[in-house]
DNA sequence: GAAGCGCTCATACTTTAGTATGAAATCCGT
DNA sequence: ACGGATTTCATACTAAAGTATGAGCGCTTC
């Protein structure tokens, strides 16, 4: 049978070179493939290792520490503390007894107050005030208070 | 020439299966190639982007900056820096013309001096210092002062 | 527009502050 | 012990502060 021979001889050719042109395309494909897979994976290695040679820094390796020295303002309240002008203070010349009353004075005390409060006439309290006023070089009790606020003569 | 062509067909079969061995030969040491080159390849990638890892951390990464804060005291010059206290100012609930006489009042001026400064008879300034004695609670103008003074009323 | 508030001024009065003067007692230092 | 300073008090007076009441005007708000 050669004519059935010679069909069976063209059937295997015509089916070998659809295997091999089946083949060859499936081994493209795969080079296709395998070259994509190849730019991802290289890609994805080159990411890892990256971030593997940040850490490696960073975590192993020495960090470089810069000392940076601010130096940073305080502010200090002049914390009230009164003092009195004792400079000032003794330049008037006062009297115990008048310096007394000048304390109760600039508290805004009134002369009956001064005088319960020291255990004196209100006409000793006068006396004194109006010594006061003329060593203090003020005219009225109200000035001597502002003056001795201004001073920092009494707390 | 049946044998002849069986011959050449037997030929063509053969060269065709050497065709197809040396090919997948090729491709089989071409993947070896490949793959071994593919090894080598990652491994440089691997080493080059580590490095490039560890360059970008220690090169362009920012340095850790231990930042050391020294303080310094610095004192405030005692200079004056009064501030009126507007809490207290606006609870006393003082109208405008009352809280300039207060000012003045606190300078130590009399009545007939705030007049004068003011533009106003004694009257007025009687008035506005009534005025003013009861909405700071106060029963006389140097105890107005004292409290002014001590809450930061007035300058 | 009526009511309320702020500002002004006035009068009359009381209270306090301030001045002047004098005097007596105490303390301190030379 | 004497003089001077301090402290105390008093009287008499003037000046200023403080109170009370009323009233007029302008403005805003309801």
């Amino acid at each position: 049978m050669p004519l059935l021979y010679k069909a069976r001889h063209s059937l295997l050719y015509g089916l070998l070179m659809a295997i091999l042109v089946f083949a060859l395309k499936w081994l493209q494909w795969k080079f296709l493939i395998v070259d994509h897979s190849l730019d991802i994976y290289v890609g994805l290695i080159a990411v890892f290792f990256t971030i593997l040679g940040v850490w490696v820094a960073t975590q192993l390796g020495r960090p470089a520490i810069r000392t940076v020295i601010v130096e940073k303002a305080v502010y200090v309240q002049p914390v009230e503390e009164f003092s009195v002008n004792e400079t000032e203070l003794k330049k008037l010349n006062l009297s115990n007894r008048e310096y007394e009353v000048l304390q109760l004075l600039t508290k805004g005390l009134s002369n009956a107050e001064i005088a319960d409060n020291l255990c004196l006439s209100i006409s000793t309290v006068k006396t004194h005030v109006s010594s006061l006023f003329v060593k203090m070089d003020v005219k009225s009790r109200t000035q001597a208070i502002e003056k001795a606020k201004r001073l920092k003569l009494t707390a």
